[in-house]
DNA sequence: CGAAAGGTTGAGTGCTGTCAACGTCCGTGG
DNA sequence: CCACGGACGTTGACAGCACTCAACCTTTCG
């Protein structure tokens, strides 16, 4: 029995905004699940049936053009919100990255509890607007940035993100496991798998990170990265 | 006194989720204004002071870097919502493409109404919710489509929305005006003026289209347009 | 009529994609 | 234990699409 008082981000998932009772009552409705690297949960353009919150892992969301082109348009960590409420299909396909675990909803129950609580809407309204700006602000990254600039950014992003996850606060860790190969990064940042590769090496070359390992990557120099980045 | 009851957008703007007296009582809380051409509204960083309905008119969101790259990351049309609530600063500028008619509000004070009015949160949550998916398809546009693409893509979708802005109903147009200029045209798909302005001649050389003059569109061949914009 | 803004066209460069070979890691099975 | 094979990653050669720089054309407006 995994109740929520235990769960590892009562403070950060949408959550956070039911008191007690309300929590209890939501509680009875949720699906503790778990899924593996790789496995994919939610199919672009099918039938909008679940929602979740991510508790461990993370996943990515993504879209593909009929001939095979592949974007990722996003990726959820621990204490974000999965799935497309209030509406009758998904836009993009969701799939694990790392081995995850989730507490998912059908969609109809959830949006009908979301409907009758208020400040759970309001939850994740506020998440869903600042969703939006995020993904707007990666539009310029695409749209406007070098190969170089793109990897640098993305790794000084993940090294927050993957920080803030863990409990000791919001720091960001110099030294990380990529939960995404080469082809994914490539995928994330409109980039080939090899001009990843070969602006991995260049920074390395550099003396600006360090790569222990293909799943590693260690930040030498946080400042030339975030100079590369364009702050 | 233009009431509500009259307004363009009465029925597309996110106050379709209220009744007559709530209505009312949010029009006494609401500005008429308009804007012309070029004027900014909202800047990139600043405080978010405001936030509007569009009842007449284009307008652009747009985000750049330190450097002076820009990118247009959204258009906004009658009916749309503009500005962050919620937020204490502005993601991103929006800026008027065509002279536009705004209904709009302080954020504070709008911020208030919507937290008492559930179904307001409900219609706007909707609404972010359909601007995220959007905006994160884009994402798969700019990252992965060639410029022929992209410009095909733009114009398709472009006479769908002018289309629906009339009250003819949900047509697509095949001539319209473009509200934007070869620049800001560039600067939405994330390429340069010289490479629209090619991609636009070799367009109209194949006969697909016609621009009897600099601002506007005449599609003469829809489905090859909609082969080259993949669908 | 002249100047400025916006747009088109041309020539050349460069960054990233494509194609291909090779290297490294790791699990499997002889 | 070692050989093998496949997945993943790196490196190299080359090509192509879009960018840059520049000249010229068109429209607009004072």
């Amino acid at each position: 029995m995994t109740a929520c008082a235990q769960c590892l981000v009562r403070n950060r998932a949408i959550c956070a905004s039911l008191g007690p009772a309300e929590l209890e009552e939501l509680n009875k409705l949720a699906r503790r699940q778990t899924i593996q690297r790789g496995q994919p949960l939610i199919w672009q353009g099918g039938e909008s049936v679940l929602v979740a919150n991510v508790i461990e892992g993370v996943l990515k969301l993504s879209t593909s053009t009929p001939d095979g082109r592949e974007q990722i348009v996003g990726l959820v960590y621990p204490g974000d919100f999965i799935g497309r409420p209030f509406g009758e299909t998904s836009a993009h396909s969701v799939t694990a990255l790392t081995d995850a675990r989730l507490c998912s909803f059908t969609r109809a129950t959830f949006d009908q509890f979301a409907r009758t609580h208020p400040a759970l809407e309001h939850k994740l309204l506020q998440r869903t607007l600042a969703d939006l700006d995020h993904a707007r602000h990666w539009m310029l990254l695409i749209a406007r940035k070098s190969a170089r600039e793109r990897i640098a950014t993305f790794l000084i992003d993940m090294s927050h993100r993957l920080g803030q996850t863990n409990c000791a606060g919001p720091d960001a860790l110099d030294s990380f496991a990529l939960p995404l190969d080469r082809q994914q990064i490539g995928d994330l940042l409109g980039l080939t798998i090899e001009t990843v590769s070969r602006q991995i090496t260049q920074l390395r070359a550099a003396g600006m990170i360090d790569t222990p390992d293909r799943r590693t990557i260690a930040i030498r120099d946080r400042s030339a990265m975030a100079a590369i980045a364009g702050l």
